[in-house]
DNA sequence: CATGTTGATGAAAGCGCTTGCATTGCCTAT
DNA sequence: ATAGGCAATGCAAGCGCTTTCATCAACATG
């Protein structure tokens, strides 16, 4: 017995009558125990109900069965999905998988980083590819295996598992343009330091480009991925002359905010605005009228990043990078512009 | 170095001329050390940039720093704001979250407990009360703290975090009454295992008996939490006859779900029919109309949950029952019934 | 001046597990 | 019959840290 009263593979061992390396196999490599010696210690096991001590295997295997993923925020829908797939995945194969909130801070997201590799964690999951060198460097150092999801840039020299968020913006955009739109607004995310939300605003400024138009301020604002935020952005933008009759958002929240906020000033979607999102989360289609909105395969994205991980984890093999498609689901908020426009 | 190429603790006491011990004592309780010789260890510390192995450290304190919460899953955002305030609260305290999911399911619950038992985890997180004793029994051998969130019961004998889920649910019952309503269904969550489900349901029979009315089956139907599932019910209650004038919801996905297949039939809310919703999410005020509903504290419940649990832990203190308040949130999707019916 | 007292430090014994290497017994090939 | 090989097991050395206890110097006390 351990000093908590638990017992411990000594214990086992001891019960048993073989030693503590066997118990340690049995666990580990049954196949490489007899099969009587194995069912003994087995049923030992269960007499006694012994659970190993992870941090004591931890540190003996210098291997902790855990990896870590650093997200924005757990508050928002937008990583929720991708996420529980993850977790569902590494848990299927006996890893725990450590969850850390940057709020989208670069200072925070090291810190984080940091902790879990201090934890010992075996890989690490990252939103995205910008952030700081140092952080990079973290990693690097230490030779902890790591995948960045949620992007996927032709440049990027980590593996990653994600989709061409550029590509997609600029195919929305498109449908926009297609359904006559002229005078666009787009409200993004704040684009500073984060990826995403800059190759979707780079995505919508060339398809506006391809047809002579162009995305500049006060047409474009970024904020917060909140709906107040955005509906009160959506009122600025709204009340700009001319007024855009169409609003490209960053994602669904900021769409939801925007149709919120254009009905505040008694402009309906999609009558007299029209109104598109990003990621399809739940959100969008609850809201009224449903949100026009670029389907991204969270679940897969997940499952992905946990499987390529975990090969690297397993393997030291190189790590890949997996492109996922895309695709604009066509809903209720997008429509041709109101005829006097 | 060490095997994995990390300095140790071993490395600094050699290059700081001071023993291990004394290392030690700099980084967990540096007021026992005198200052100079903190000063040379926290140089050297800097210079290799050293950084504890948390797996050592575990094993040798009996004390992992790590909490678990295992919530039901991480898809709905029923649980994200509460999930990000307990993790903002502890991870300010150096205490890190681990978080599991259970989907629902007792067994799996159960598994996760013991994994983060086995883990190590000083405090334990779980949703609400119902579960099978024997769950109960895994924490309580082993001596672990924990609490319970988002239920409060008046004969919980556990530490616990919450509200209680059949007042508010009466409250918002006797609201929707108010409004005129007699003919009321309720589309309920899951109550198996589920005391948050049927603590509301038992609140709304309680309101609706108080008037002389009753709550049964078909116009109270159990469902996922999902808009989908929840739409497909609202449409099967709205071909009653009579027909509900008012649908109660067990949450806020479920009310989306309710206007949604309402909308279906071409039924508008609220004027041809009210819905009302639960936990305040920020769903509820994105659709159309927004949903009336009741308000949870959910950020002050995390809060409270992870200072009650790490005080527990601190110091073997017995545990407390922490009750908040609720408020219905009034909003549109609440009206009087149609003249007609 | 002897005797406590106090504070800072070190020596060393684990914490519970994994794993490289040694040992044992048995089977097969010669 | 003998050597060689192999499979199953045990021995014991750590993994990197915390913590108890002992040591020692410096100082206050009577």
């Amino acid at each position: 017995m351990s000093a908590s009263g638990l017992p411990t593979l000594d214990d086992v061992a001891r019960h048993a009558g073989v030693s503590t390396a066997t118990v340690s196999r049995c666990l580990n490599a049954p196949d490489r125990v007899r099969p009587e010696t194995r069912a003994r210690v087995e049923q030992v096991v269960a007499e006694l109900g012994y659970t190993p001590n992870l941090s004591a295997r931890a540190l003996a295997s210098n291997r902790t069965n855990t990896v870590g993923a650093v997200i924005p925020t757990m508050e928002s829908a937008i990583f929720a999905l991708g996420l529980q797939a993850l977790q569902d995945e590494l848990s299927a194969r006996g890893v725990t998988l450590l969850v850390a909130t940057s709020h989208y801070d670069p200072e925070r997201e090291a810190d984080q980083v940091r902790t879990l590799l201090a934890r010992g964690v075996d890989g690490v999951v990252l939103i995205g590819e910008a952030r700081p060198p140092a952080t990079y460097k973290l990693l690097e150092d230490r030779g902890t295996p790591f995948v960045l999801v949620w992007s996927y840039r032709g440049d990027c020299p980590y593996p990653c598992v994600g989709f061409d968020n550029r590509a997609a913006a600029r195919s929305m955009a498109e449908q926009v343009l297609d359904r006559g739109h002229r005078r666009i607004g787009m409200i993004a995310g704040i684009t500073a330091g984060n990826d995403r939300a800059s190759d979707r605003v780079a995505g919508v400024r060339e398809a506006l480009h391809g047809r002579g138009l162009e995305l500049e301020e006060p047409y474009l604002a970024e904020t917060a991925y909140s709906v107040e935020a955005s509906a009160a952005i959506a009122q600025t933008l709204l009340s700009l002359s001319p007024r855009p009759t169409a609003i490209i958002c960053g994602n669904d929240v900021q769409a939801a905010g925007a149709i919120r906020g254009a009905r505040a000033l008694g402009l309906e979607t999609p009558r007299d605005l029209s109104v598109v999102g990003f990621d399809d989360i739940e959100l969008a289609s609850a809201t009224t009228p449903e949100i026009t909105t670029v389907r991204v395969p969270h679940r897969r994205m997940g499952r992905a990043a946990a499987q390529l991980l975990l090969r690297m984890v397993g393997s030291d093999q190189p790590g890949e990078r997996i492109e996922f498609e895309t695709a604009v689901v066509e809903r209720a908020s997008l429509a041709a512009p109101p005829a006097d426009a």
